[in-house]
DNA sequence: CGGCTATTTCGGCTAATGCAGAAATAGCCG
DNA sequence: CGGCTATTTCTGCATTAGCCGAAATAGCCG
């Protein structure tokens, strides 16, 4: 990795660890991470160079960040070669991927639990456990998938507003 | 898998896939999902036979899910043999989940970011974007840490009353 | 202590993932 | 169309993760 300072070197690394045990591979996240580092867009060659992988590699795992949301092509005046940019606003990128993956797999399993719960047949009594256990989960997931939406219509300034108000939100809200 | 009915198998395998896209190995979260959807605890063999895993296999998956704490082991009268248990809560499941990820993933990029910043040599010029943007995510992760605190100290019945408020809790926040 | 049962650890095989390099494709001038 | 460059797809090797069965360990009576 020439370029880049140790500071940079180290968090891309950890950024790529941290990715491997959330299900992302470590490359790609790694790429991600020297994006959202990077003061400018960069070009595939660059992101090969810089972390030392196959173009071919790198060409599918800036896909996968596409795929995500999060990274962007974008064209530099007079230079025909994609050039990559990471969105660079945390909280922005972070509700990209929480509805990326309330998407991916959370409507999923909504649909799965309602499938299995309405699964017509005879209701054996062996199941009534069962359908119990999916009944309390598919609450739970309804329940979250309202709120994250509720709150995905917050404007970012307000919900950092709202989470430094600590203690005095939940007492408004009567809560605690 | 004998003995299990149908949408049971069925979501356990989902579960699984689940699992497998969040960075939890596959039977461990298949093992999970039969806990949770069983009456009572199972032991070792029943696990083995049901999901159709290898004793040791069961051994080791057992003990993951109880480092997250999802999974007690207890006792039944006349049986020495360990038998399992998961939470049922699904509220508080999530709690403690995400409580262990906090433990595990955010608090050590947390230090990291931390260390980079503060990686006394002369601040070169070259870093200063890196640093900005190591700072930018640092205060995200710092308000999402605080934040969750703060929320975890929410009892769950008031935290699904405040969810279920939907408009109203953010009107009363003075958001939206 | 010996025998029994339950659990864990270990060694090695297997399957899945990740990745490089080559080949194929696409896009762009001239 | 031909040549050039950038990108993607494909093929197969390498690494890793997952998992089984055997062996070792632990725990519990008698």
């Amino acid at each position: 990795m020439p370029d880049l300072p140790p500071i940079a070197r180290k968090f891309i690394l950890h950024w790529g660890e941290m990715g491997a045990r959330w299900g992302i591979n470590r490359t790609v996240a790694q790429i991600h991470a020297l994006l959202y580092l990077s003061e400018r867009p960069l070009h595939a060659e660059e992101i090969c160079e810089t972390l030392d992988l196959a173009r071919s590699n790198v060409s599918v795992a800036v896909k996968e960040l596409q795929g995500w949301g999060i990274v962007k092509i974008t064209h530099l005046q007079g230079d025909s070669r994609n050039h990559f940019e990471s969105m660079k606003d945390v909280y922005e990128m972070f509700r990209v991927i929480t509805n990326e993956r309330k998407r991916r797999e959370v409507d999923p399993t909504l649909k799965l639990i309602n499938d299995c719960l309405q699964d017509g047949g005879k209701p054996k009594a062996s199941e009534a456990y069962v359908r119990e256990r999916l009944e309390s989960m598919k609450e739970f997931f309804d329940l979250a998938v309202n709120f994250s939406a509720q709150v995905d219509k917050v404007s970012t300034p307000a919900l950092v507003k709202a989470a430094k108000m600590g203690d005095k939100a939940l007492r408004l809200l009567g809560l605690s």
